[in-house]
DNA sequence: GTGTTTTCCGATAACGGTACCGGTTACTGG
DNA sequence: CCAGTAACCGGTACCGTTATCGGAAAACAC
């Protein structure tokens, strides 16, 4: 009750004095040690809550060898779409009281580089890491038995590295069922970059369902942007402007199908009506534009939260094996999908 | 050169053995002191190296009394506003070789109470909060010297509390200005939840403009939303419910404005031929949906960056006196204002 | 009443750095 | 040539916890 409100500084040992027991009680009251008498963590409780102290975190990590920190390495923090994965990770790594440290590398790979390279050394726990790219690096931060998981890894990861993914394949493939079962035939792609395992995966779906069907895809079909708008809006023209003008478009994420809209109005084009358009992510803004854009919803917040259990779990010195995730994604039909126009 | 490929467990005593010096030398070195001879330094730096040695943050914390940590508390990272803020700021940290962790409080007032509590204990140097509802708790904080920032703060913020803010009052005074050029004189507010300071600000800039030009507004022309888009929704159905419809709408923020932008049509309204609307933020979704909506945009990466850059002064020993930072916003007219329609 | 467990708790050595205090050298200037 | 000064560097006491070990007291068995 002393309300003592001094500048911080109050130590355990502090409290061990007060309370009139030794530091290693205090210590074991602080972590829930089952070895002490009711009445004696009644005590220290007490004393710790007049004193209103609390554990240095520093001092925990030196002397216990863990921090209670986590890393969380992503490209950077403004686009929907890893705001989204952090949001979901973050809040369930506070919910469990470890605190997640926010490393944006801004696609440079010496900062990747050299940031697992420190990740691991007293700093975090473990980490989580938002990698759309692959790297060979990931090796071996594993051999050195770091706790990790990675997020939209590259497939397949090797064998007992921990990932969450979505299931760009097949979300890609319903995109084509769906246009085909319109009764598209020339359905063209705005790829991302090829270097993105979400670019790589999505492509393969959409390969498999022009396979599956027999249709045989003239490479110009073929147009690698950039996930953003503007890289939709330029390919989007480039494949607008093909003699055998394809009757669907299928960008690869929704920031993508923006830009290509903007192409094809441009054009004097009607969406869905001259050409159908689709995208992937289900963004925010895909629902805002009109049309309203017919999309793959990928399940963003909860790939954080799963990869952030994950992590829990391999911090809890549970095994590896077996923890992968593969979200499932789900069509979203909207108004920018419809039969392409009849044949003149 | 031995390429030490360790479990991650040299220690400075380590490096000082091999480099043939002592620890307090490789200290000095990892710190950046003068007092060392440059060909010692490159020899320390050299086994550094090669050892791949990284130093430990917990024990730094402990011995130095400062974990280069800083924690940032926000409502949430999924919403676009604050995950810009985050942005900026997570980033200029970065750059200087602090860290960032993230504490999304998801508005439970009790976890920002106990956030802050233990924040100031050896787990951070300082904090950045956004804070978008005033606490007098950010008191106690200053009481004890805990360097800290605020971001989007209460006005006036108690003297010699740093903060970052926008300017909501002369942005919301300029929407106003403009509809009220345009000859719109029953202007309606969708306002925000009335503890956010961003909201009251925006309402009071809403309200000076009414009263420069001499114009009474009655009660009913004022909604309180919620920030989100059904939160517009439904103000926008209240309001166009009115006797006397008002003939533009000030959504407080762009979310709510896409809402109401919803009413509105399904009223069979047109915008702006019919209505005006404008938002404020500018939002991604502001220049997306149709028509693209006139909007006050907010530097929010920048204020975040602002805010970092205040803290790392903090942070570095500088008074806070004048670490007060104000940035503009700009009013972005497109194409959802245009002229009342004409009196019947 | 004597062994044998349990239960509870205290003493103390780490943990990996930093910072202070001093001690060597190597230069100065007189 | 020597005192004085500066530049460098080593020794070591911390920093605030946790973990280990062992001891005292209490509970139990016989």
């Amino acid at each position: 009750m002393a309300e003592q409100v001094r500048t911080g500084k109050v130590t355990i040992r502090d409290i061990a004095a007060s309370a009139g027991v030794s530091v290693a009680t205090v210590s074991r009251v602080l972590n829930g040690r089952p070895d002490v008498k009711a009445a004696t963590r009644e005590l220290v409780l007490d004393t710790i809550r007049s004193h209103n102290f609390s554990t240095n975190r520093s001092a925990r990590g030196l002397a216990g060898g863990k921090t209670n920190l986590v890393g969380i390495t992503l490209p950077n923090l403004h686009a929907e779409y890893f705001a989204l994965i952090l949001s979901g990770a973050a809040e369930t790594l506070y919910d469990q009281d470890v605190r997640a440290v926010v490393c944006p590398t801004l696609h440079q790979a010496d900062r990747e580089v050299s940031l697992l390279d420190r990740l691991m050394h007293g700093t975090t726990d473990g980490s989580l890491i938002v990698l759309p790219e692959s790297r060979p690096e990931l090796r071996v931060l594993a051999r050195r038995h770091y706790p990790f998981v990675v997020v939209d890894p590259k497939e397949p990861l090797p064998a007992g590295m921990p990932g969450v993914s979505a299931a760009h394949f097949s979300g890609a493939r319903d995109v084509m069922d769906h246009l085909i079962c319109l009764g598209h035939r020339r359905i063209a792609a705005i790829t991302g970059p090829s270097s993105w395992v979400a670019s790589i995966e999505r492509l393969h779906g959409y390969q498999a369902a022009l396979a599956a069907y027999g249709i045989i895809a003239p490479p110009e079909w073929l147009v690698e942007g950039n996930f953003q708008i503007e890289g939709g809006y330029h390919a989007a023209q480039v494949l607008l402007a093909l003699p055998q003008r394809p009757t669907a478009i299928f960008a690869f994420n929704d920031n993508m199908a923006v830009g290509a809209l903007q192409a094809i109005r441009e054009r004097g084009l009607r969406v869905p009506e001259d050409i159908s358009l689709v995208g992937f992510d289900d963004a925010q803004s895909a629902s805002l534009i009109s049309p309203p854009l017919t999309t793959v919803r990928q399940p963003l917040i909860e790939m954080g939260r799963h990869a952030a259990t994950l992590l829990l779990r391999l911090l809890d010195g549970q095994p590896a094996e077996g923890l992968r995730v593969h979200l499932a994604t789900q069509l979203i039909v909207r108004a920018s999908t419809a039969p392409p126009p009849a044949e003149d």
